[in-house]
RNA sequence: GCCUCUAUCGUCUAAUGGUUAGGACGCCAGGUUCUCAUCCUGGUAAUCCGGGUUCGAUUCCCGGUGGAGGUGCCA
């Protein structure tokens, strides 16, 4: 391939970004990045009444945030009205469209009304014909097809036009967008041949489906860009888990590098059928890539949202880079920041209730915690490994139906008196990040709430 | 209805005219361990149905069925 290559993303902005508008962009991005060529953005802002600054910035933020970075000047469809009507002039005169008085119904208020459009005229016998980059070989016999509106009665060019004679002035060579628009490209084939331009390929990507196979929708969970980014997913996360919704290298890589996704890229690898939208594997992949991020990166993720939730930017205890490591494998989204580790930066712990219920409403619970606290507090030094040995020793001793006593039996207390809940880094290591003086103070007044 | 596509584990997918049909997520079990997470091991589970071509079909062809898209003076 070569910098010939001209692809384009066309949203037309109306408030947020589509999960499966969004994965076209991809397709298209990496598509170009990996033939060395271009990536155009063009805005569809045709619909003034939606099209507003708001709507636009949201696109490009999504862009943005994905890393989707785009090649030359945003295009304003609004800004080529003038070619798009120019073009429909030509058309005029070469017979290939025609005026027309046309009836139609408004399909909200059922009014009729009738006026004067332009229609472009579809062949009336043979087969229009294409090859689709992913779907193969593409057919329609001429008998299938209609005239169809390209000037609306009030003047204003309909999509069809506007698009194609945009894609012309573009130069844009491939033409990778959503499975809904496979129909379209049998007229659009046509009207790129009555202006007298090259047809550029074209490549349909199914479209995105729910767990029951219909339309992935606002219902079926996060459905916009930036709902996935406020539910703390990593965007290079869900840049992959977007290019295998439908696509696989051919080998058994799924955890890939942006890199390593441009090199594989092809279209000839993508899927022809829809594909299901799996909340599941997302998470995972999330999780993976927030396991893999550097620590740097975690901990100015973990800062920021620190502060966002009035929290102190440093633990009580030690720093914030002794804590990252073993909150970082713990976290699958960042919206579990700060809440599974707030107990390190508050001295107010909040006990779940099932957790006090399950590992401190227990008979000698309530000795027990007051006994850790004396001996830690006496204890010469206070490291993880000291309190390990200690409570080790305390776990062998006999108890009293004559078996040993056991380090859960120890353990499930201690964590929940110190950190309110049943889940969290290795006891050892948390008491030692907690501090001696923090730990005692809270296994005394935890025993308030034991049996 | 008509038109354009489409069909491999529950999900995302790989592969091939001859394989024990592979991987990943999920799920289950075991190991490690103080929990959770991680990590390691093992397991579960698929070629939609019916014809045809062929020595042999999951793969090629036809039909059926299921699914998606389209069928606007929306994009």
């Amino acid at each position: 391939m070569s910098d010939t290559v001209r692809v384009r993303f066309a949203p037309s902005p109306t408030g947020s970004v589509h999960i499966g508008n969004i994965r076209a962009a991809v397709f298209n991005w990496l598509f170009a990045r990996h033939a060395g060529g271009k990536f155009l953005l063009r805005i569809e802002d045709t619909d003034l009444v939606r099209s507003t600054k708001e709507a636009i910035d949201k696109v490009l933020d999504a862009m943005r945030w994905l890393g989707l970075d785009w090649d030359e000047d945003v295009v304003y469809q609004t800004h080529n009205a003038a070619d798009h009507l120019a073009a429909v002039e030509r058309l005029l005169s070469t017979g290939a469209a025609y005026k027309a008085v046309k009836e139609s119904v408004d399909p909200a208020t059922g009014e009729r009304k009738s006026g004067e459009v332009v229609l472009f005229r579809m062949p009336k016998e043979g087969r229009i014909e294409y090859d689709d980059l992913v779907k193969g070989h593409m057919r329609k016999k001429a008998e299938d097809t209609q005239d169809f509106v390209i000037v609306r009665s009030d003047g204003s060019p309909v999509f069809h036009i506007a698009n194609v004679v945009d894609d012309i002035k573009q130069g844009v060579t491939h033409i990778i967008r959503g499975d809904d628009h496979v129909e379209n490209t049998f007229k659009h084939i046509q009207i790129f041949k009555a202006l007298g331009a090259p047809v550029p390929k074209y490549a349909h990507l199914p479209m995105i489906v729910n767990a029951q196979g219909k339309p992935y929708s606002k219902r079926d969970g996060a459905a916009f860009v930036g709902e996935f980014k406020e539910q703390g997913y990593l965007p290079e996360a869900l840049f992959n888990f977007l290019v295998l919704l439908g696509w696989a290298p051919g080998d058994d890589r799924e955890v890939m590098s942006r890199q390593e996704l441009v090199e594989a890229f092809s279209l000839d690898r993508c899927k022809a059928s829809p594909a299901r939208f799996d909340m599941k594997k997302l998470l995972w992949m999330n999780g993976e890539y927030i396991a893999r991020q550097p620590h740097e990166v975690f901990k100015a993720e973990l800062s920021e949202r620190l502060a966002a939730a009035g929290l102190p930017p440093a633990p009580l205890g030690c720093s914030l880079d002794a804590l990252v490591p073993p909150v970082q494998i713990r976290t699958k989204t960042l919206s579990d920041l700060p809440g599974n580790c707030e107990y390190f930066f508050k001295e107010d712990v909040s006990y779940d209730p099932a957790a006090v219920e399950k590992r401190l409403k227990k008979p000698g619970v309530k000795a027990l915690l007051s006994s850790f606290a004396d001996a830690f507090a006496a204890m010469p030094e206070f490291t993880a490994a000291a309190t390990e040995a200690f409570v080790h020793g305390e776990a062998e001793k006999i108890g009293e139906d004559g078996k040993p006593v056991g380090m859960g039996t120890l353990v499930h207390p201690i964590r929940v008196a110190v950190s309110g809940r049943t889940e969290g880094p290795g006891l050892f290591e948390m008491l030692e990040l907690l501090g001696r003086d923090r730990v005692v103070r809270r296994l005394r007044s935890a025993s308030s709430l034991a049996s």
